[in-house]
DNA sequence: CTTTTGACGCGTA
DNA sequence: CTACGCGCCAAAA
């Protein structure tokens, strides 16, 4: 574990946060509003920041969180936007000719659903 | 202890 | 569609 990482193990509302988003499905997106509410008693500020703080090396897909417009956020410094974007595409997420993406099409219903059901709803509209 | 820093969301005009 | 303002609060320095 690196020292710049050893904070937050277990009891910090980030790693709450960090908990949730590890649950978002491949090829699938969350918005942070959406991650706010899940994570309970955060807001989506506090999921946007708590994103910022994820170290380079972690298992949590930080690139599957988006704002609620369906568009990849940019950040103040530097140009992880693109990357996000490109990491997303990888995965299958398609974005139309604004940059935007379907979030009825590729938006996670949430935790406790199964990839069946959600399918499913999919299907059923 | 205090201060700074933010990957947002939504209502309103 | 764009522009603007405000609410919200943890974590690191």
């Amino acid at each position: 574990m690196h020292p710049s990482e050893t904070s937050s193990d277990g009891s910090g509302l980030h790693e709450r946060i960090y908990e949730i988003v590890r649950q978002i499905p491949e090829g699938r997106v969350a918005t942070y509003g959406q991650i706010a509410r899940w994570a309970g008693r955060c807001t989506a500020r506090m999921a946007g920041y708590a994103m910022a703080a994820v170290p380079f090396s972690s298992d949590v897909p930080w690139q599957r969180v988006i704002n609620s417009k369906g568009e990849v956020s940019t950040r103040s410094h530097g140009d992880g936007h693109v990357e996000q974007r490109d990491l997303l595409e990888a995965e299958g997420v398609v974005f139309n000719a604004r940059g935007r993406v379907d979030l009825g099409q590729y938006g996670w219903s949430g935790p406790g659903i199964s990839e069946q059901e959600m399918n499913d709803l999919l299907w059923r509209g």
